[in-house]
DNA sequence: GACAGCCGTGAGAGCGCTCCCATAGAGTTC
DNA sequence: GAACTCTATGGGAGCGCTCTCACGGCTGTC
């Protein structure tokens, strides 16, 4: 950016003050209309924009938020999940004043997030998959507002964060499965360092402790197709359920393929349920019966959130989105 | 940031001027070793953190280095050879003085993004998937360094790029078909707007005039598994060929999925090569036989072109790396 | 012993912007 | 017509840092 166009300039082509500019990039009302024109018509000819260094040092803000990408890299990038909230996030910030940007928070030794964040890079941040040891989340917390997308597990209470109601979700599919005459369900489930994992699992027992059944065999799937290929092969080590509730669509293919080989067919040997209702859901055969989140909406909301935390405003701190269930094959 | 700890009250604490408490935190080495002693502790005390806007605007650059996604974010976020790039391009950076950043430009109506790059706020780009007709991204190189993943189809030979030999990774994977025996050789491509989809496919057409077998049948696959499928539906209904050779592993994903369908058996019936060797290539049944890219180290070469170049060096303007067949159980 | 050279240090200017305050001029009010 | 308000504008300070330059004290050289 060496010698690029200075607000200086500007003013002198348009024949006012950098005040006036200034005022007119920052959209002041009290401007004339000549000196709008000129002003404008000056920005265009030298084809200015404002350097975002002194900006932000003069008014301490920066006008750019962050997604905190705390996981690992492949599974934030593999799962269609997590593509959605970010669609969703960005669709929100693009039409605000500020500028979105990933930021890779692991392989991180010497706390480069932490002094970026803290450094005055960004006015707030989005963290949507956090584990309950992610104690770096709170000092990112205490430097600027943080909207988070799944409820934190520490902090609880004076965080602000977009939910869906995992524990109602899981409670309605394991519901479904009873309802379909099922007895014997099991569930591959994510890490209980999760709060998400944590309410499925949850929503899982209510339900068939509600239904006087006997808890059934639980695997931890990790949120990965290969970790649900697991789980599910450890569930039919002990025994083959009627039903099986994944908690992830991405879990649940690996299920799939895991039955396939074991020659047992879905939905009438096993009945399986997925989670989230990504893009897999339907790609799998038997297609997916899972319960859909609405990952895109909840990226929108987490993004107003943010936005209105940083116009000064109090929105309330937790929002928590509605799921449904989305019949198709596998159940 | 407000009230944020200042340069300014570090000297103060440690006795020395603003000057020297700079000189330590940017690495000088003409401090003495009292003095540093003594900086240090005042930062650890105080907890302070430069600011970035206050560094960047007096020394005009920033320590910040972005990967543009250009892409749709669903189809970036879905490919697990991405992920490998953008991890192999973090450990790099990582290593480094500089922060990484990944930044959204897609659904960018007014052309933020180009402001976000022109307004000073990273020193260097890297974009990884770029279709020819993104002009947006001459913009972008208009303004700062820029290193490309993949040759770009315009402004070829002032560009700075690190490929993997698209063309050649294509002919030996057909060639590879060839030598098993295989005459009748289809293949699926990615979009023609991208550089490596038309290498791969002159590669193949390159492998079957070599030895002297007529062209087979063409469907462009879009890179994605759906698209991947509906070519091979395509194919199919045109014919069955002995082999196809499939321009990413995604892809083959959709085609193994349409094969099995249609009750052929891979690879008795029909041989299959992918291309990519991600994680998908041994989650499939059978598993792929693939070509491997070296995705992770491509992406620290780009990383570490980007950081010569920032520093004033002359690296290379176009890094090409090979790829290596990976035999599986698809052919 | 006088001078050059070097090293560690501090002072000051300035990066490009925002924001407060002063001011000029026009319009109101009594 | 004097005192007042209001609006559009310009000037100046200052955001927190880097970087050049000058300076004082040291060592080394003849």
């Amino acid at each position: 950016m060496v010698g690029a166009v200075t607000i200086e300039e500007v003013a002198r082509v348009a024949g006012v003050s950098r005040s006036t500019v200034s005022r007119v990039v920052n959209g002041s009302t009290a401007v004339s209309p000549e000196a709008l024109d000129a002003v404008r018509q000056a920005i265009d000819a030298l084809n200015y924009v404002p350097n975002r260094a002194a900006r932000s040092l003069a008014s301490s803000r920066t006008l750019a938020v962050a997604v905190i990408i705390p996981e690992d890299v492949h599974r934030f990038f593999g799962d269609p999940f997590f593509a959605s909230i970010v669609e969703g996030i960005n669709a929100t910030i693009a039409a605000s004043d500020y500028v979105l940007t990933l930021a890779i928070a692991s392989n991180d030794p010497a706390d480069k997030m932490i002094g970026y964040v803290r450094s005055g890079a960004i006015d707030g941040a989005i963290i949507v998959s956090h584990h309950t040891g992610d104690h770096f989340v709170e000092r990112i917390a205490a430097a600027v507002p943080v909207v988070f997308g799944g409820r934190p597990a520490a902090s609880a209470g004076t965080a602000y964060f977009v939910d869906v109601d995992n524990t109602r979700g899981a409670r309605d599919a394991v519901e479904y499965l009873i309802g379909q005459g099922h007895r014997s369900i099991a569930t591959i489930t994510g890490p209980q360092t999760m709060g998400a994992a944590v309410d499925r699992l949850r929503g899982y027992r209510d339900a068939l402790a509600a239904a006087g059944l006997r808890p059934g065999q639980v695997a931890d799937g990790d949120f990965t197709a290969e970790g649900g290929a697991a789980a599910m092969r450890s569930i039919l080590a002990q025994g083959t359920p009627d039903a099986v509730f994944v908690a992830s669509d991405l879990m649940a293919r690996g299920a799939l393929g895991v039955l396939e080989a074991a020659g047992l067919r879905v939905p009438d040997d096993v009945a399986v349920v997925g989670y989230d209702d990504s893009a897999v859901a339907t790609s799998v055969s038997p297609m997916l019966t899972t319960m859909r989140q609405p990952s895109f909406e909840q990226g929108n909301r987490m993004a107003s959130v943010l936005l209105a935390l940083l116009a000064g405003e109090e929105p309330p701190r937790a929002t928590i989105m509605r799921t449904e269930l989305i019949l198709r094959e596998s159940a």
